[in-house]
RNA sequence: GGGCGCGUAGCUCAGUUGGAUAGAGCAUCAGCCUUCUAAGCUGAGGGUCGCAGGUUCGAUCCCUGCCGCGCCUACCA
């Protein structure tokens, strides 16, 4: 409701000032730092003074007069120097909240596509994936919840260097044979197993950097995709997303589709993007320099054009390599335009066994069941450190005449997860003496160093049910369990989400691990602190009034009672969901609900405190403590279950 | 060298696109459980918004230059 006040006033006012001053300003709609000064402020009399070469206030005053009485809007009010505060009427407000008119379904903008996780198939996953992954998947939370159609895409790279790395390990340091490393992937954590080969192969390479032809020899097998290594390479791959898919379920993640760059190279997306690419001029094959023999992108394609020129450097990117094999942003340029729908290809699909729901890409024709790809705009969640390649992918679209497409290409990017020295030392991971002094450390996935995403959250499930066990001493083993899990999500997701995407996550296990203040435990306890009261009203006897159904004069009664300036802000803060949900979105920031998320429950919190709803003599007021009680409740759900995080049923 | 980002309370971070007295959490200190769950609430202390200029009615926010830090700058991804 307080979002629609938000659209339409500064419109109202606009129009109003066009019609009565002949003024065509925009109008900015603010809120006042202080709540006593109204719910909306306009400093539109500061925009125009030096216009129309007067002072503020009177300006301020002529436009009250112009603007004159706006539906729902008790009064227009001069402050300070020429602010216009605008205050609602209360009682409209109230009874528009308890009452809502029938809303007008959201247009959605088109199909948006949304890809993230995309982690290598050949470890377990970390802190810095859970990071992606959560972030990409409340965003998509927050998009649907706007009515818009998204289609999540988790890309796998089942034929990288990564993936090679674990088959050399398994090929050539432990000697094991197909049924054998089978036998490994059907037992559980067998990503945790890869996690540690593959920390083992890369110091080998180190040690031994002759063996890294054999890197090269089974990244060509897996490539062809017709032998024993392929298969091997399939093996690990297909387990490891199979581990990953569970990880990241556990926190309530999942996706629509999974393509796979396996399918990429069998049905030849590369080939119809190299040939498009090479018409258009985009690529060039390089004669001379470092990069002989290889088809690159100038550097004037995604750099200023006139710097690249006047310094004397190669800033070139390779997307053919001189053996003929695309790198990895190539494989990306034919995935983004799939995603356009501008490829001229499709993938077939098929369902992914033991996961409902999902789909993965397949070289094998089948019956098209489902259309995937052809979207409007593409948001790529993926890491800050690679937004040059994201560069290159994009001006590889512009090079082809996609202005469109590549303006609705979103690099959705955030920082990486580092850790805390102290952490560190906690987890027994080894660090320099200098990096103990730093406010964090950056963790490898190559040696091996860091948080995995399925122990943290056991360590969170274990602290939270010793909380959980200390005040629920009578509940059954296997509830406990349930509520602690719901309550570890809601602090690993809380804790991902808290800060803006480009702050660098220093991770530390003790503060994550805490459940006090700006946390999700946090907002979960108002949660289910508002649900109590009203189970306990029900225990008592009593009904809650049906409020659908309530006579006018009994919200004008509970109007009346709004006077009380705490239970007006109050009510205020409850309705401002739609509001934060859609600057979140417009900031691309899901920091920006979590904080909304915890605002509303600090209020839930002041309003707990200072009204028992229960105890209340006065019969109107008590009507309007119990419906804002259930509109606290259902508010605090709602933007949970927009943030990805369960309420338990009792903490 | 160049590109991108960061610098705000002791610590970790917000700051709604340039507006009224710069906000949270943690930590510290002082209080609040016989009343809907104390994972909570109330209060206190704590600031040269890195530095210096500029733009204007007004700058933490925009521009320029410095200082410090991080990431990127592969025929890895």
């Amino acid at each position: 409701m307080f979002h629609q006040f938000e659209k339409s006033i500064p419109t109202a006012v606009a129009e109003r000032l066009s019609q009565q001053l002949q003024i065509e300003a925009p109008v900015h709609l603010e809120q006042p730092r202080d709540a006593k000064f109204g719910e909306f402020a306009l400093p539109v009399a500061f925009q125009l003074a030096r216009q129309l070469k007067q002072a503020p206030k009177a300006i301020a005053e002529k436009l009250v007069e112009a603007i004159g009485a706006l539906p729902g809007v008790a009064a227009i009010e001069i402050a300070g120097n020429g602010y216009l505060n605008v205050r609602l009427d209360r009682g409209a407000y109230l009874a528009s909240l308890i009452q809502p008119p029938a809303a007008t379904a959201a247009a959605g903008t088109g199909k948006i596509i949304i890809e993230h996780t995309n982690i290598n198939p050949n470890k377990a996953a970390h802190i810095g994936h859970l990071r992606n992954a959560i972030l990409g998947d409340t965003f998509v939370r927050m998009l649907r919840a706007s009515g818009e159609t998204v289609e999540v895409q988790n890309y796998i790279d089942n034929t990288g260097v990564q993936v090679a790395d674990v088959v050399v390990g398994f090929k050539y340091l432990e000697h094991k044979t197909i049924a054998e490393v089978e036998a490994l992937a059907a037992a559980p954590r067998f990503d945790y197993y890869c996690w540690d080969l593959y920390a083992r192969t890369s110091s080998y390479y180190k040690e031994h950097p002759d063996s890294l032809a054999w890197r090269a020899e089974v990244l060509h097998s897996i490539e062809a995709g017709t032998d024993e290594v392929s298969q091997l390479g399939h093996l690990v791959a297909n387990a490891i997303v199979a581990c990953h898919l569970r990880t990241m379920a556990r926190l309530h993640i999942a996706y629509d589709v999974l393509p796979r760059e396996s399918e990429i190279l069998h049905l030849r997306f590369w080939a119809s993007a190299f040939e498009l690419l090479k018409e258009r001029k985009a690529l060039f094959l390089e004669s001379e320099g470092k990069n002989k023999g290889c088809w690159v992108m100038p550097a004037s394609a995604f750099r200023d054009a006139a710097r690249a020129e006047e310094e004397d450097i190669d800033d070139s990117k390779v997307i053919v390599r001189s053996n003929g094999t695309v790198t990895y942003v190539g494989k990306d340029i034919a995935y983004q335009l799939w995603k356009f729908g501008l490829l001229g290809k499709d993938f077939f699909y098929e369902p992914l066994a033991g996961f409902p729901g999902v789909m993965v890409s397949t070289a094998t024709p089948q019956p098209a069941t489902q259309q995937f790809g052809a979207g409007k705009t593409v948001y790529n969640v993926i890491d800050s450190r690679q937004s040059y390649l994201q560069d290159v992918v994009v001006a590889g679209l512009r090079a082809l005449g996609y202005e469109q497409q590549a303006e609705q290409s979103i690099h959705f990017s955030y920082e990486m997860v580092a850790l805390t020295p102290r952490t560190c030392i906690d987890l027994r991971i080894p660090i320099s003496e200098e990096d103990q002094k730093k406010p964090y450390v950056e963790v490898s996935g190559r040696k091996g160093l860091g948080v995995k995403a399925d122990d943290l959250l056991n360590e969170l499930i274990e602290t939270a049910g010793r909380e959980v066990a200390s005040r629920n001493a009578e509940a059954a083993e296997s509830e406990r369990v349930e509520i602690s899990t719901r309550i570890a999500i809601g602090a690993l997701r809380y804790f991902m989400l808290k800060f803006t995407r480009n702050t660098v996550i220093a991770f530390d296990l003790q503060e994550a691990l805490s459940f006090t203040g700006e946390t999700g435990p946090y907002v979960q306890y108002a949660a289910v602190r508002a649900g109590r009261i009203l189970t306990k009203l029900v225990d008592q006897g009593e009904t809650l009034p049906n409020f659908s159904q309530l006579p006018p004069e009994q919200i004008s009664a509970m109007a009346a009672e709004l006077a009380d300036e705490n239970l007006w802000q109050l009510t205020l803060a409850v309705s401002k969901l739609e509001s934060a949900l859609n600057r979140s979105i417009g900031s691309g920031e899901p920091a920006h609900l979590a904080r909304y998320a915890f605002q509303l429950a600090q209020s839930f919190s002041t309003f707990y405190e200072n009204y028992p709803v229960i105890y209340e003599k006065n019969p109107d007021k008590k009507r309007l403590l119990l419906w804002m009680t259930g509109y606290f409740a259902t508010q605090l759900q709602r933007t949970l279950g927009i943030l990805g995080i369960p309420v338990p049923a009792y903490m």
